[in-house]
DNA sequence: ATTTACATGTAAGATATTAACACAGATGTT
DNA sequence: AACATCTGTGTTAATATCTTACATGTAAAT
């Protein structure tokens, strides 16, 4: 039905930002391109979105921007992150209790997970904005200072935040791994802050792109063993994939 | 030179809204299409404007479409606001430490405050997004549950935050005022918040645009005599000045 | 004087968009 | 039932726009 695609289409755009009309073709295979140029159409009639050549983009990330360099960071590999955070949505259940980092992986993760009764606390800024909009979830932000580039924040005043709160899980993404220095970042305060919440946390589930792979960053914040699940991409290595299950770690 | 070309496409562009290349050639007849296409992709990399097919447009523009039918609440009173605001970023000096809260006043407040070496706190997580972008600021993020409806931190938790920190000056905004109830707003922990930053800091600015004059919310955080400095608008009451004035309170 | 960097121009080639027509199914009319 | 009409859709060709690659000129730097 044509309105339902057309709503459709709205939502996703909301949720990508941007996308080109050949993803959208994959997306709606059974429609023509042509189809799916006249939806934009009527979208952009309706003020929706905004055609822009090769495709269009929702009014929202227009106003995004101007929040450049995270903006710019935004557009990195956003199709794996956005299946890796669909995945770990979906190990999400109600009533749950929650830490997602600031990145921008996590900020994937929060614009898929269901607007279901959970407590989730995070300390990026864009994160916690964007969970706000869903009506059933909890949100609680970690204070501390701001990180400009990333837009998180991280601070040693954190710490008394962790005292006393509990969640169950923490899903994490690192910026690099390697199988002898661990999940690394860039900032000590963040790794600490990490590391806390693999602390607090019952499990731990990592969120990982195949991008980040060999790459190592200053401060490793955990080790392979610390994690319980891994979520990554179809391009992960099977020789390291085999380095997880071995340590009875999920791979998915 | 190619600098100026480029301010005056930006210009133009937030005049018009939409150029279309065409358009713009004939306001440029002495550079190639070429060339202002490149000056329309530095544009859009520096997040000025969107290219679209044909040309481009601003993204003031863009935003306007959006809050036509919807965000009205932000556009309220807006100029006003702005105006405050400007007054109070005038009053701010290098090398201070100060508070900020998390309303649309204190967004635009945001917005106003130079690029210079100040410390801001803030529990405004779209004020905290928004200092993010300036250089030379350093912000810090009061954590606490997020408040859906006005993207702010508050809970006790926060309380711990201040004990560790210090500001020579809080700017606030209030909901409502009256010369009997002070200023109050609607939300008891954020209530209870304002007050801390009260006592924390040496001085308090209160931003008050005339509209909130008379109005009641639930939770007062601060009377009259609290306050060091009234930044308020035109529309200002001459009697209730008076009432500030008796009390060595400047309003301007 | 030579190099380098940068802004610009030109034109071919790639890509995206529109326009025009055709077709099918749903709905309404006689 | 037969017909007209409307709407959504697909196909293709024609058109418009964009990018790429290379050439040129100019001014600053060495």
């Amino acid at each position: 039905m044509k309105k339902d695609r057309i709503e459709e289409i709205a939502e996703l755009l909301d949720k990508r930002g941007k996308l080109t009309l050949n993803q959208l073709d994959t997306y709606f295979p059974d429609v023509s391109q042509m189809t799916l140029r006249r939806d934009l159409l009527q979208l952009e009639q309706a003020g929706r979105i905004i055609r822009v050549r090769g495709g269009a983009m929702s009014v929202k990330e227009v106003q995004k921007v101007s929040n450049e360099p995270y903006a710019k960071k935004t557009a990195m590999h956003t199709d794996e992150k956005i299946r890796i955070a669909q995945k770990a949505a979906s190990l999400i259940e109600e009533n749950c209790s929650l830490f997602i980092d600031g990145g921008t992986t996590a900020m994937c993760l929060a614009k898929e997970l269901p607007d279901i009764n959970i407590h989730v606390f995070t300390n990026g800024l864009a994160v916690a904005i964007e969970l706000a909009q869903k009506k059933n979830l909890n949100v609680t932000m970690l204070g501390g200072q701001v990180m400009k580039e990333n837009l998180s924040t991280a601070s040693p005043v954190a710490r008394s935040y962790f005292e006393n709160t509990n969640f169950e899980l923490a899903i994490i993404s690192a910026s690099a791994f390697t199988p002898e220095n661990g999940f690394s970042c860039g900032s000590m305060v963040e790794a600490d802050l990490l590391k806390m919440a693999r602390n607090k946390a019952k499990s731990m589930y990592m969120m990982l792109d195949s991008s980040k792979i060999g790459k190592i960053m200053p401060h490793t914040f955990a080790r392979l063993e610390d994690i319980d699940v891994l979520i990554t991409d179809d391009e992960f290595p099977a020789e390291l994939k085999e380095e997880f299950l071995k340590r009875d770690i999920v791979v998915m």
